[in-house]
Formats: C-alpha cells, structure tokens, sequence
DNA sequence: GTAATTTGTAGACTTTGGTCTATTAATCAA
DNA sequence: TTGATTAATAGACCAAAGTCTACAAATTAC
C-alpha cells in the first residue's frame, strides 16, 4: 500500500534521517538529559520546528532513533532444535542485556519519559515492551510443552518476572549482566 | 543527638510543613509533571528560593512529602506466628498495592526522575526501595527456614522477581491488584 | 501558468526548573 | 549594643521543551 500523497511540498525524508543520525549521535555522546532539541536540529542541518513536524516530543524521536533498528532489540532467540529451553532463555537475555548495557541510559530515558505521557506510555509499551514479552512467554510455553517446566507454572507471570527484574535493576542504577541472566534463568527453571 | 545550632537565623520550620503540605495536595490535585515549583510555593505563601533552600530538587521535594509518613509505605508484615509465609507475602503486597493504587503517579515520577539523576537514584533507592527488598527477601528466608519455600531457592532473586514484577506494571500503566497480589504468591511458592 | 496544499525555515514567545544576587530578618556571641 | 552568621524574600536571569506565526519552497490539480 504505497499511496501517492495527495498534494503539496513532499517531506524531506533525507532530513528526517539526518536528525535520527544526529540524534543518535548525541545521544551517546551527551545521554538523553543533556541532549538538546536544538542541538539536534542544528547538527541535523534543520529547523528545529521540522523535528516538531515528524515527532510529537523528544522522546518520540528518540524512541525513533534509538530503535529504528528494531530487529537487533527484539531478536528471536535462536531455537536450536537440541537446545534445552533454559538455554535459549539465557542466551535471549544475555543477548537483550548486552544491548541494554550499550543503550541503557536512553533507554531509561525512555522508560522515564513514558511516565509523564500516557500516549507515548502506549506507543513505548506496543513497540518497545510487548514484543519482548511475547517472546520470553512463548519460549516458556514451549518449555512447558517440553516438559522442561512445571505444568502448574505460569508462563506470562513468569515472564513478568523476568522482564521485571532486570528493569528493577535497570532502574536502580545496577548493572545487568551475563551472571544476571544466568542466575534468572536457574530461579526460573529451578528445581 | 538533638544539636543545638551555632547561630544564624533559625530555618522556619513551619514553612517547611506547609510546602510539603502544599506539594502533597498539588500533586494528588494535577499529577507530578504539571504540578510548578511556582504553585507549590505561591500556595505555600514562601518565596521560590526557600524551597530551594530546603531541598535540591523537585523531585527530594516530593519525595519528602510523599513519603514523610514512610511507615505506611514500608510496613513489615504481620507475622502472625501461625500464618504460612505465603499468606503474610500476600497480605504484604496487597498492602503496599493499595499505597500504589493511591500514590501511584507520584511514585511513578519519583522513578522517571530517578532516571536523570544520579544523586537522587541513590537517595530514592535507600529511603525507598531496598527497605521493602529488604523485608521481602527476610520473609522468603524465613519461608526456607520453615520449609515452606525449597532450599534451592534464591530469596534475593526470587524478591527481585517480586518487585520487579510490580513494578513492571507499575511503569507501564497496568493497574496493580490484590489478584496480581494473589498470582505473584503463587507463582512463588508454586508446586 | 495558477491556485491550492503541504512542508521547511526563522524567529519570537511561553512555561518551567533551576541559579544567582542583593536585601532584610532572626538568632547567638562578645 | 554590635557583629557574625544563617535564613527568607524578591526578582532578575538562564536553559531548554514546546508553541505559534509569517513566509518561502515544492508539489499536485486545474
């Protein structure tokens, strides 16, 4: 569904992803707090009121920036037939949390951000949060069919827990590492 | 250790109860983002710069009036001596679930703000968050010792599961309930 | 080509958190 | 009483997010 807009000057779309490029840039340059709109605009080559034209707020854009590259935030783990399930949970967070420890600070800007916006809550929440959820609560059912994990479990609170804790330590300022993922994933399975 | 001071003009005490006052009211009134340091002084009756004085930020400000009664945001659980752990976990988190249901916005912004402040992620962490980790990991404890929770069992993961858990649902909007109260105790102590 | 439409530009403007400064007020010590 | 010290006040000031407005530029429809 390509549509031909109807009239009317075009976007500049070359603008837009030159201030995703800026916006990145800065980002890990400065950290979101310390990144202003109009440094953005000015390294972008752009009007600052063009940012306000394609994104609703910073938070928006950077969501935007941060995230364009979806895929590597939201790999499926790799559902090696032999693999055990508590394998693939661990290596899906060890994965997620290298990225989390490259992009954690944006990342908890984002998180901070959505607090004070419901709309931007949801859009972060559809794009951002449910995706992986879905991910963790699939390998875990898979798990169950397996019989690797307990049938009286519950594979969305458990789910919940997981992503739950490494956002709680996320937001506290602690580190998520591999010995993170490890010890989640053996509290899971444990037993 | 009650310190008479060296000299100088005493800090006004009252004041500092009428703006906490104040800043509890606006905040349950308008929600922490739209609530001004302006308002909160004008209502006050006390010049701009005496809340400054006081405390560093908006956000020390509003966790000090939020949380001044802080035994009701920490309470230890009723440890009848005849109740299952599991019960005094529940009836514990359905506790602190209500406080959430009534001071969740504003507990919601403490965290945001946590995010772009080192000092005050430090602060809010000690006055607020470990305490209740604290008490949580204490219960599940004595649940092993009890043998009502598996030897193999991590106390501190299994309370990172817990709180991260809520809070999880928390930051993203979803309403926190003695069901979710319910499910969490469950999935702890299931099987 | 002309009109309508939509985007980009530039800059003024508003709001709010936070800082700074000069002045006044309250307290203690000599 | 006088001086030192600390707090409260009032208001200027700053930075940054976001809004608004007037105008220029690019496109489609006629």
């Amino acid at each position: 569904m390509v549509e031909k807009k109807t009239s009317g000057r075009p976007p500049d779309v070359a603008a837009g992803q030159a201030v995703k490029a800026a916006a990145l840039q800065l980002i890990r340059e400065k950290g979101y707090a310390k990144m202003s709109i109009a440094a953005i605009a000015t390294k972008a080559g752009v009007a600052r009121q063009t940012l306000y034209n394609k994104w609703t707020s910073k938070a928006e854009l950077v969501l935007d920036a941060v995230f364009e590259e979806t895929g590597r935030y939201a790999s499926e783990p790799s559902a090696e037939a032999g693999e055990h399930c508590a394998e693939q949970l661990e290596a899906f967070l060890v994965d997620v949390f290298s990225h989390l420890t490259l992009d954690g600070d944006p990342l908890r800007a984002l998180i901070a951000a959505a607090q004070e916006d419901e709309g931007f809550r949801t859009v972060f929440r559809e794009r951002f949060v449910l995706p992986r959820e879905k991910i963790v609560t699939a390998l875990l059912q898979r798990a169950q069919q397996r019989g690797e994990l307990g049938a009286e479990r519950d594979p969305e609170m458990l789910s919940a827990f997981i992503h739950g804790a490494f956002w709680y330590r996320l937001l506290n300022g602690q580190p998520v590492t591999p010995a993170l993922a490890k010890s989640i994933t053996e509290e899971v399975f444990a037993r």
